[in-house]
DNA sequence: TTTTGAGTTGTTCGA
DNA sequence: GTCGAACAACTCAAA
C-alpha cells in the first residue's frame, strides 16, 4: 500500500530543525501536509495573550516561508483542532497525524481526545518529544513521587538518560497532488486592533533565523560572562532566547548539545556560565513537571494553606504596578519596560513580583494574567512557577518571608541607574529615555497619567511589617 | 516510620 | 565596611 499522506500539526514548535513529528512524517515517504490550526477557546482560560499572538503571527509568517523555500508550504485553519484534523484528513486522504507534545492540562486533555479519535478510525495518530530536555513523567524521586524541589530534581535528571542527538532537518517534504485550502495569516486575526506593537516591533525578530544568530551570540559573545552579567538589567547579559524557546524556534536539544559539545574544560569561565545556563532550561523543565504533576497549580496555590493568604483588593495600586506608577524607579522600568517590549529581564521579574505580593499584598494570580498577556515569552508552565515562587506559596520558594528591597535591589544590579533612566525619562533633568505607549481604558487608572514621576504608592518599611504579619496569619 | 540534612535568585540587625 | 546569624520555622527527599 503507498503512502496516502502524513499531517503534520504544529503548535509550539515552530521550526523544522529537529522536529520530530516533522522527521517521522517525512520518514513515511508519502506527502507531507504541514498545518497550524488556531483555537485558542480550547486553551482557556489560558488562551495566548495579546504579546504572545503578535509572536505567533510573525513566527507563522518565518514558519510558512521556511516550508516554502523546502518546496512545501503551511495551511492555516481554524476552529476545534480534532474536526479540523479531520476535515484535513478527508480532504487529502491523509492516514497519520504527527505532533510534537505539550504539557498544559486543558491542552493535555485536548490532544488525548485526539489522539483517541484518529486511532479509532485506524489511522496512525503518534505524539514526539521536541519541547523538553526532559519530560515530566521520566524524572522521579526514590519513592517515585515527582519533584518539588528544583535542586534534587536537577541533580537525578543529569544522571538520566541524556537527552538525544537532534535530528536535521528532513531532506525532503514530498507535496500531494493537491494541496487543501488555506486560510491566510492575516485571517487569523492575531495582531492587536490598537496601533501597541511599535515597541515589540522595535525590539524583536520572530523566526528560526534569529533565534539561530541569538543563540550563537550567546555562545560567542555572553556564555563566559554569564554568571554575573546575567543579573545586570542595565546590560544585555541574559541570552534572550525565552520567546524563541516558547514557540519552539529553537531545539533545547540543540543547545544542551552545542553547549556541552564546546565545554572541553569544565573549569573554564566559558564552561561554568554554560553549565549556569543549562540550569535554567533545567528550570524551564521542572516548571513544566511541576505543572504537569500537579495541574491545579496554574490557578491554585501549590501550598494549600496559601489559599486562606489575606491578599488586597487593590484595583488602584494594581493599576500603578501594570503601568509602572509606583513610585519605585526599578519596579516601575521594568513594568515600562514590559509594557514596550513584551519582555522583562529576569532579575527585575523578581523584583517587580515582590513588590506586587510582598509591598503591595495583591494576589500572584493578578500579577501572572498581567505577565500572561503582554510577554512575547508567556509561557503557562515558566508563568506559573515563577509567580508562585515569587508569592511564596509554590515550589521551592523556601524561606517564604523573603521580601526583597527594591532600592537596595537597584542599587546592586543597576548601580550607574542606566536601566531606570532609559525607561523612566522624568528622572532626568534633560528628560532622555524611552517613552513608552498610552494604555488602553481598560488599564488606565482614574486620574490621567501625570507627567511627573509619582512618590512611593506604599513605604517599603511599612509595607515589609504588614507582608510578615500577613505570613504569620497562615502560619498556623 | 522516623530521622536527618538541606533548600535559585534576600534583608536586617548587631557585633 | 564586613560578617554571621536570625528571620521562623517548613517541607521535601533520601537514608
Amino acid at each position: 500500500m503507498s503512502e496516502r499522506g502524513a499531517i503534520v500539526w504544529f503548535r509550539h514548535d515552530l521550526r523544522l530543525d529537529d522536529n520530530l513529528a516533522l522527521s517521522a512524517a517525512a520518514a513515511l515517504e508519502g506527502p507531507v501536509i504541514p498545518v497550524f490550526i488556531w483555537s485558542p477557546e480550547e486553551e482557556a482560560p489560558w488562551q495566548p495573550g495579546a504579546a504572545s499572538r503578535w509572536w505567533l503571527h510573525h513566527s507563522l509568517a518565518s514558519l510558512a516561508k521556511q516550508l516554502q523555500q523546502a518546496g512545501s508550504r503551511l495551511i492555516l485553519r481554524q476552529g476545534p483542532a480534532g474536526e479540523v484534523l479531520q476535515e484535513l484528513i478527508d480532504e487529502t486522504g491523509a492516514n497519520a497525524v504527527f505532533w510534537n507534545r505539550r504539557y498544559e492540562p486543558a491542552v493535555i486533555a485536548r490532544d488525548r481526545d485526539v489522539k483517541q479519535n484518529l486511532r479509532d478510525e485506524g489511522l496512525t495518530a503518534d505524539s514526539f518529544n521536541s519541547q523538553l530536555l526532559w519530560e515530566p513523567w521520566t524524572i522521579s524521586t526514590k519513592q517515585d513521587r515527582p519533584y518539588q524541589v528544583f535542586t534534587p530534581y536537577w541533580k537525578t535528571c543529569l544522571q538520566a538518560e541524556p537527552p538525544a542527538e537532534p535530528e536535521d532537518q528532513p531532506e525532503n517534504l514530498p507535496a500531494p497532488d493537491s494541496w487543501p485550502e488555506s486560510d491566510e495569516l492575516d485571517d487569523l486575526k492575531l495582531l492587536p486592533d490598537i496601533d501597541w506593537d511599535s515597541g515589540l516591533e522595535e525590539t524583536w525578530t520572530p523566526g528560526t533565523a534569529a533565534a539561530a544568530e541569538t543563540f550563537d551570540r550567546f555562545v560567542e559573545d555572553l556564555a563566559e560572562d554569564y554568571n554575573t552579567a546575567r543579573d545586570r538589567p542595565d546590560h544585555q547579559g541574559t541570552s534572550r532566547l525565552s520567546p524563541h524557546l516558547h514557540f519552539g524556534e529553537i531545539s533545547v536539544r540543540r543547545i544542551w548539545h552545542t553547549l556541552n559539545d564546546r565545554i572541553d574544560d569544565r573549569r573554564t569561565r566559558f564552561a561554568s556560565g554554560a553549565e549556569t545556563f543549562l540550569k535554567e532550561l533545567g528550570w524551564r523543565d521542572f516548571a513544566h513537571h511541576v505543572l504537569y504533576h500537579f495541574p491545579q497549580t496554574a490557578n491554585e496555590p501549590l501550598r494549600e494553606k496559601y489559599a486562606d493568604f489575606p491578599w488586597r483588593q487593590d484595583e488602584t495600586s494594581l493599576r500603578a504596578w501594570q503601568q509602572g506608577q509606583t513610585g519605585y524607579p526599578i519596579v516601575d522600568a521594568g513594568m515600562r519596560e514590559l509594557w514596550h517590549t513584551g519582555w522583562m529581564h529576569n532579575r527585575v521579574r523578581m523584583i517587580v513580583a515582590s513588590f506586587l505580593t510582598k509591598d503591595l499584598l495583591i494576589s500572584w494570580q493578578e500579577g501572572a494574567r498581567w505577565f500572561w498577556d503582554t510577554l512575547v515569552d508567556a509561557d503557562l508552565a515558566n508563568n506559573t512557577l515563577g509567580w508562585q515562587w515569587a508569592g511564596g506559596c509554590g515550589a521551592d520558594a523556601a524561606p517564604y518571608f523573603r521580601i526583597f528591597n527594591p532600592t537596595s535591589q537597584a542599587e546592586k544590579h543597576d548601580p550607574e541607574q542606566e536601566y531606570v533612566q532609559h525607561w523612566i525619562p522624568e528622572l532626568t533633568a534633560g528628560k532622555t529615555g524611552v517613552r513608552i505607549g498610552k494604555f488602553p481604558k481598560s488599564v488606565r487608572s482614574g486620574s490621567s497619567s501625570p507627567s511627573e514621576y509619582p512618590p512611593p504608592i506604599v513605604d517599603h518599611q511599612e509595607a515589609r511589617q504588614r507582608a510578615l504579619a500577613a505570613l504569620q496569619q497562615i502560619a498556623d
